[in-house]
DNA sequence: TTTTTGTTTTACCATTCGGTCAAACAAACG
DNA sequence: CGTTTGTTTGACCGAATGGTAAAACAAAAA
């Protein structure tokens, strides 16, 4: 490879294919603690051949990393300032705890990174995440300010969305643990609706 | 070393470097992404003395995660079935918001070893937590249905304790970042005491 | 002081790691 | 068909890794 290339049928299959396989070990093992031989392994190709298609095991992991974020804050960026302020809060925190339950590799993925200072996508943090937040912020303070929800700290509010929603999918041994192997998000469900109902109504 | 020895000074010295070095370097890139050298250059000695002080890396490792996992316990345990119900839920929430704070390092290791699937700890949580978080759910459970506190899934609400008051150490990059480096613990207290306030509250 | 016990270092080893290279193989196209 | 382009493989490399052996060094006991 080098060149943009034209991109055949084979190098979008082996692609995808790579980029899972990568999602599965990184998410399982972290970046330092994954192989190439684990990921080629996993994808089905021989580790050169895993390198024509990626010219280094960083760029898998940044190539997931970039994509994964994209996504991670649309749930976020789909909260309508003009929609009902605790239906849309409270329909945020289903989507997240939806994609907790989908994606739980692509969960895990992020908080590797985070985990360990997130050496690889601080940048993508202060100009992607941040200013999202801030945003979202605002229109959450002028929920309150308009007594449509209760006045709560609006940047505490997203954190305790991202931890408990978030913490099915990264803490889910512990969890299954604790709850004998029962399915826990029928459960999650139930109990985040009734806690930022009876936070949220002012 | 290799049998019961004496205990020197220099032993309890280094060995207690060690440890430290290893919560280090152990939190920040997890098991498999740390190297003997790295935790030797931080406790300041040779790779080969610290290998007379442990047998292998997973020694300290394994020696770290299980002094960590029952002081890590001890907030639950020291919640008292017989004291005011909303009082200690709230004081289990604020000595786990304390904990973080003073020991992100802990946190940060514990958080590694369940998001890699808790293959060196899967025994205590079975053997150490499960039981533990049982026995207080059940007291939990008997406060709602005294009506002391509002109708909530015990384990659930655990779960939620750990996650949000947890989040402040595993995602503190993410926390800085978004309040741009602000102190996050003071309004983390303050919003997790309204929270809990409002749930609890028959 | 000699001996014993405890501690540290130097040199080393086998394995694994990320990555390269050139050649072999396959597919499409003229 | 032959040639070009794209794909895969086997052999290999240097560096890093976890760990070992033996000797040098230090401290205390005899």
């Amino acid at each position: 490879m080098g060149k943009t290339g034209p991109t055949t049928r084979i190098q979008i299959k082996n692609r995808n294919a790579i980029l899972d396989a990568g999602l599965d070990v990184f998410s399982q093992f972290g970046f330092r603690g994954s192989t190439l031989d684990q990921i080629a392994e996993s994808a089905g190709l021989s580790k050169p051949n895993l390198l024509y298609y990626f010219p280094s095991k960083e760029a898998i992991h940044v190539e997931l990393l970039e994509s994964l974020l994209d996504t991670w804050l649309d749930p976020l960026r789909a909260m309508n300032p003009n929609g009902d302020a605790i239906s849309e809060i409270k329909a945020y925190v289903n989507r997240k705890l939806e994609m907790a339950r989908e994606f739980p590799r692509e969960s895990r993925l992020f908080a590797n990174e985070i985990l360990q200072g997130a050496p690889r996508i601080s940048d993508d943090l202060e100009n992607g995440l941040k200013p999202l937040v801030d945003e979202k912020a605002q229109v959450i303070r002028e929920w309150s300010a308009a007594g449509k929800i209760a006045d709560v700290d609006p940047y505490h509010l997203i954190f305790s969305i991202w931890a408990m929603t978030q913490h099915y999918a990264d803490f889910d041994v512990q969890v299954r643990t604790v709850l004998s192997s029962d399915d826990p998000f029928p459960g999650a469900e139930t109990y985040l609706n009734q806690l930022f109902t009876k936070l949220l109504t002012p």
